[in-house]
DNA sequence: TAAGTGATCTCT
DNA sequence: GAGATCACTTAA
């Protein structure tokens, strides 16, 4: 079975995708054993372009962030507060910067505890979305009711201000 | 509730 | 080069 979740996916509405990647797979091929881990996508945020201010590239590209003015169907990971991994998947067009940011999956809660669980760091930064780089998407066969999702604000985000710090784009299943 | 932690960005 | 900032976690 083949169900992996390509660009075609990804380059929708941002928040469209954020919010329909919940309840589907982040699925890991780790170097360490054969095995195929699957997670459940539980918590995601949505960062969508030069607009919003919780945006990393709202000021602009830097080389950080260059990335996500790419095609989607790419990993932005970037290191925060000195300790903590954070997985994004980019999305939307060509040169809209924007990304969702993969918070929870399974019973892991927290975007820094959920890189770790992963075994994800800088070296998946600018990866593509796809098998062979031992991290990728696949569609659940089932699609999740829409009750079951919550749409809350998004966390740590404060510095943006109201409009954008108040804005729905966490997205969480019940 | 507070502090640890280091890459990145914005000034000099 | 120096200083501020930060999409977090853990231990009290």
């Amino acid at each position: 079975m083949n169900n992996e979740i390509g660009s075609a996916f990804l380059e929708r509405d941002t928040v469209t995708v954020a919010r329909e990647l919940l309840g589907n797979y982040l699925c890991r091929c780790g170097t360490a054993s054969d095995s195929t881990q699957r997670w459940v996508i539980t918590e995601v945020e949505a960062y969508d372009g030069p607009e919003d201010k919780a945006c990393h590239a709202h000021r602009g590209k830097t080389p950080r962030n260059a990335v996500m003015f790419g095609p989607a169907g790419f990993y932005y990971v970037y290191l925060c507060y000195g300790m903590h991994w954070l997985l994004n998947i980019v999305t939307g067009p060509v040169d809209y910067p924007a990304a969702v940011l993969i918070r929870g999956v399974g019973a892991v809660r927290g975007p820094g505890r959920t890189t770790k669980a992963l075994g994800v760091d800088k070296t998946f930064d600018q990866q593509p979305v796809c098998k062979q780089t031992g991290l990728w998407l696949e569609q659940s066969e089932r699609s999740l009711p829409a009750e079951a999702i919550q749409a809350t604000p998004r966390i740590g985000i404060d510095y943006a201000g109201p409009i954008w710090a108040r804005k729905p784009y966490r997205f969480v299943i019940d």
